[in-house]
DNA sequence: AACTATTTATAAGA
DNA sequence: TTCTTATAAATAGTT
C-alpha cells in the first residue's frame, strides 16, 4: 500500500504474491511483538503459508510454565512404565475396589485434572500452546491409553480362556464323578454364571494372570 | 510512532496502555486478516489482554472442517455407546483374537489416524482450532478411554473372581474324589497356571462375564 | 471517540 | 532475495 494503494483480495501472482506474504508476514509478527511488550499481552500468533510452511510466534514461553510445573516430565515418567501397577496382583472385593479408585484417580491425574490447580494466569499462558506442547501431550496420553486397553484386553481374553478351560475340567470331573458313584450334582454352569459373593476367604487362590505376555501389544 | 516515537516496552500509565492495547489489536487483526486474503495464508491469533480478556482471531472456521467430515459428532456417537460390544460374546481364540483387532482398529480411528484422509489443507486448517475444538475432542476421547479403562478392569477384577471360585470348586471336588476314592491327580494348581493352548472346541463355554455392574463408574 | 502530526509499513520498481 | 522509495496506513499525543 504506498506506490498504489492495493484492493484487500488474493493477489492473482504467484510471484508477488509469495513477496508479499514474507513483508507482511514480518510486519505481522513485530506488530504481535510491540503489542505484547507495550501492553503487557499475551499472544499467540501462527501463520501458514499457502504452501503450508509454518510461521509462529507466542508472548511467552509455554513451554516455561509446563516445565515449571512438571507436567510434561511428570506424565512422560508415567507413560514409560505403563500397567505394571495394574498387573492385579490383588483379589479381593474391597482390593480391586481401592486399585480401581487408585487408578482412576490417577487416569485422571493424566488426563489433566491436575491442570486445575494452575493459576488463571498461567492457565491463559497455556492456552497459548496452541498446538505444539499440549498436542504432544495430548497425542502421549492417548497412546498410553490406547496401549493400556489393549492391554487390559488381552488380559480379559487371556482369563477368559482360562475360565474356559477351568470350567471344561469341573464339568470332566463331574462327568467323571457322575459316571464313577453315579452321583447327581447342581449342574457347574448356573453356578459359574452366578456372580461371587462378599465372601473373601484367606486361601492364596491368586491365579498370576497377566505375567507374562510375550507379544505384549 | 507519530507525534513522537515511542520505546518498544512496556506503557506505565495504566489508561495510556488499554487505550494503545484496544488500537493496535484493531491494527494487528486487521493486519492478520490482510495477509490472510492477499496471500492465501491460514492465520490463528490469540489475544490475551493484562487483565485477561481473550480476542482471537482465525482465518477459516476449522468448526467447518470438523463438522464437514462428521469428526466430532462420530466420536460423540460412538462415546455415547462404549463398552456395549465389548461384552465378550465370543469365547475362542480366534474370535477374542479378532475382536481384539476390531477394537484396537477402532481405537485407533478414534485416537485421530481418520485424520490422516483428510488432506494437508484441510489439516492446516485443523491446527487452527487451537484450543477450543480439538481440546474438546482430545477431552471426549480422554473421557472415553478413561470409561473404557475402568470397564475393562471391573470385567478383570469379576473375571478374577470367577476364576478364584472356579478353581475353589475345582479344589473341593478333587478333594472329594480324593477322600472317597483315594485317587491322587496332578494339582490343580500347575494346570490352572499353564497358559492356553490353541485348540478351540466347539461347546459353548461363555461365560457371559461383564454384564451387570449396577454401579457402573 | 476524534483529530492529526509523524512514524511505520509496504507496493512497485531496481 | 534484498534494497530503495514514494505513498498508504497506523498510531502517539492531544482535544
Amino acid at each position: 500500500m504506498t506506490r498504489r494503494k492495493i484492493q484487500i483480495k488474493k493477489i492473482d501472482n504467484t510471484t508477488a504474491r509469495q513477496v508479499t506474504f514474507s513483508k507482511r508476514r514480518r510486519g505481522l509478527f513485530k506488530k504481535a511483538q510491540e503489542l505484547s511488550t507495550l501492553c503487557d499481552a499475551e499472544i499467540a500468533l501462527v501463520v501458514f503459508s499457502a504452501t503450508g510452511k509454518l510461521f509462529e510466534y507466542t508472548s511467552s514461553s509455554v513451554q516455561q510454565v509446563i516445565e515449571r510445573h512438571g507436567l510434561l516430565s511428570s506424565n512422560y515418567d508415567q507413560l514409560n512404565q505403563p500397567s505394571l501397577e495394574l498387573q492385579l496382583e490383588s483379589s479381593t472385593s474391597a482390593a480391586l475396589s481401592k486399585e480401581i479408585a487408585e487408578s482412576t484417580h490417577e487416569l485422571r491425574k493424566l488426563m489433566g485434572e491436575e491442570l486445575q490447580e494452575l493459576n488463571m494466569k498461567e492457565l491463559q499462558e497455556l492456552e497459548k500452546l496452541l498446538g505444539s506442547g499440549l498436542r504432544r501431550v495430548r497425542d502421549a496420553k492417548g497412546e498410553f491409553f490406547l496401549k493400556e486397553i489393549t492391554s487390559l484386553k488381552w488380559k480379559g481374553s487371556q482369563m477368559m480362556q482360562e475360565n474356559k478351560r477351568l470350567k471344561q475340567m469341573a464339568n470332566r470331573q463331574v462327568q467323571t464323578l457322575e459316571l464313577e458313584q453315579g452321583q447327581s450334582s447342581e449342574p457347574i454352569g448356573d453356578f459359574i454364571h452366578s456372580y461371587p459373593s462378599q465372601d473373601h476367604d484367606s486361601s492364596d487362590t491368586s491365579l498370576k494372570l497377566g505375567q507374562a505376555f510375550p507379544n505384549g501389544i
